[in-house]
DNA sequence: TTCCACAAACTGGCATACAATATCGTGGTC
DNA sequence: GACCACGATATTGTATGCCAGTTTGTGGAA
C-alpha cells in the first residue's frame, strides 16, 4: 500500500462507507461523475497512469474501469493509440435521443401502471425541485433536479433491465444534454411538460405519460434547431463537420 | 510468448486476419459467441485462470474481457465469489422482453424509412432462409437465420446506438429466447409475422412495421404462458422460484 | 529553409508476482 | 455423532515489470 504523501492527488480518495466496493468498481463510478458534471469533455484523452495518479490506484484498476465504460459506450478506443471520452457526431446524437426517448416512453407507460406511493411523493419534489431552480434561473441545479426526475420515473416503471439501459444511455448523452438544458428558455417550456407527464402518470394513463414523455425528449422539433444554432455559436466545429 | 504445447487449448487460438484485435477484445468475442450459442448457461461460474486456460492467454486479458461483459449485464459480480452469466428472473425476463420489443419497434420504423437497396435484398435471403429452416424443421438454423433477419432491419435502422444497444441486449437474452425459438410451433407461426413487417418495411410504412414488430417480439402473450410451461417442465427452478 | 530519417520517450497490452479474502476440509471437543 | 473452530487451499483483487507499437523531436542533407 502506497502512503499518501504530500503531493495529494486530486480526487478524493475516501471509500464510500455503504460499501467497500473494489478498487476498479471505485474507478468506474468516479470517472462517470467526471463525465457526467462535465469535468471531462468528449474528444477528452485518458491517460492510464495519469488517471491511475489521480485516483490514486495503480493501472490495473484504472485498466479494467476503463474496459467497462468502453463496453457501456462512454469512451471509445482508437485501437493503440489509447482511448478517449466517446465523441458523438450529430447523427448519432440525434439517434441516441431517439432511443432515450423511446425508452423513456416505456419507462412513463410501466410507471404510470406500477409506481409505488413513496415514488409518487419523490416525483412530486424532484418536479418541485425542478420548478423552484427554473425560477430563480439556477441551471445547475435544473439540471441535477431534472435527472433525479427522470430516474424517478425510470426507477417507478420497476423494470431493472430497462432502468439500467436507461441509465447507460443518460450518462452517454449527458454532455450534450448539459448544453441543452442551459439553453435559455429550456428549463421554463420543460416545466409544464414534465407536470402533464407527472399527472398522466399519477392518473394511470399510460399511452397519455408515454406519449407526452417521447415528445418531450425527442429532440428532433424545435430542439434541433435549437442545438444547431448553439453549436454554431460556440464553434463546436467536431461536431458540425459531420454535416458536410 | 507462450508455445503452444500438445496439451493444446480448447478453443481455437488463431487470430482473425481482418484486424489484429487486442486479446481482451479477443476474448470478448469468443466468450460472447459461447453465451450466445448456449454453450454457457445462465448461472454458470466463470473462473479466470479456467478461461484464461481455455483461450491460451493471461488472466488479464480475461478480466478485462470479464469487466465488459459485466458492463454489457452479460455476465454479473458476485462480489469476492467471482463472476456468472447473467441469470434473469421471470420478471427480468419480461422485462427484458419489453425493452427489446420496444427497441426493436423503433428499429423497424426507421429500416422502414431508411433501408437501403443491398439491405433489402439481405432481408429478403434471411427471410427465405428461415422459411426454409422451419420448413424442415431445423430449429437450429431457424435461430441463425431469425438473428440475422433481426440484424438486418437493426442495421437498415442505420441507427448506430440503437444497433449497439440492441445487439448488447440480445446477447444477454439470447440463452432464453433460444428455448423460445425451440418450442413446438413457434417457428411457424414467425414466418407470417417476419413476412408482414418485411412486406410493410419494403413499402416504407413506419407506423405498421413498428407495431407488427412490437407485437412479434413481446412475449406477454402467448409466448408468456408457453415460456412458464416450458420451464415448468424443464424445471428450471431457479427461474420459478421468484414467482413465490 | 524545408523535408526526411532515425532515435528516444511515451503509451497501451500482456504476463506475472504478490496480497487479501472466502471456501472447504479436517480435527477436536462437547 | 454432531457441531464448531482453525488452517490449508483456491480464487479474486491489485501492483509492477516488460514488450511492442506509436508518436515526437532533433539533426542532417538537399
Amino acid at each position: 500500500m502506497k502512503i499518501m504523501s504530500d503531493t495529494s492527488p486530486s480526487a478524493e480518495t475516501v471509500i464510500l462507507p455503504g460499501e467497500p466496493e473494489s478498487l476498479s468498481a471505485s474507478v468506474v463510478h468516479r470517472l462517470e461523475l467526471e463525465i457526467l458534471k462535465g469535468q471531462r469533455k468528449p474528444g477528452d484523452r485518458l491517460d492510464e497512469r495519469q488517471l491511475a495518479d489521480h485516483f490514486g490506484v495503480s493501472r490495473t484498476p484504472v485498466r479494467e474501469a476503463l474496459q467497462r465504460l468502453a463496453a457501456s459506450g462512454l469512451v471509445v478506443s482508437r485501437g493503440r493509440q489509447g482511448l478517449q471520452v466517446a465523441q458523438l457526431s450529430l447523427a448519432d446524437l440525434l439517434d441516441a435521443f431517439s432511443v432515450a426517448a423511446e425508452m423513456e416512453a416505456l419507462a412513463s407507460a410501466q410507471a404510470a401502471r406500477r409506481i409505488r406511493p413513496d415514488q409518487h411523493n419523490r416525483l412530486e419534489a424532484a418536479h418541485q425541485a425542478c420548478s423552484v431552480a427554473a425560477n430563480i434561473r439556477d441551471a445547475e441545479g435544473f439540471y441535477e433536479a431534472n435527472l433525479e426526475f427522470h430516474e424517478t420515473i425510470a426507477a417507478a416503471s420497476h423494470n431493472r433491465i430497462l432502468s439500467e439501459e436507461l441509465r447507460r444511455l443518460t450518462v452517454k448523452i449527458s454532455p450534450y444534454r448539459r448544453t441543452i438544458t442551459f439553453q435559455p428558455g429550456r428549463m421554463e417550456s420543460s416545466i409544464p411538460e414534465h407536470e402533464q407527464i407527472m399527472q398522466a402518470i399519477f392518473r394511470g394513463d399510460a399511452a397519455q405519460a408515454s406519449q407526452l414523455m417521447r415528445s418531450h425528449v425527442t429532440l428532433l422539433g424545435d430542439g434541433l434547431s435549437d442545438l444547431l444554432h448553439f453549436l454554431r455559436l460556440y464553434g463546436d466545429q467536431k461536431l458540425l463537420t459531420e454535416l458536410a
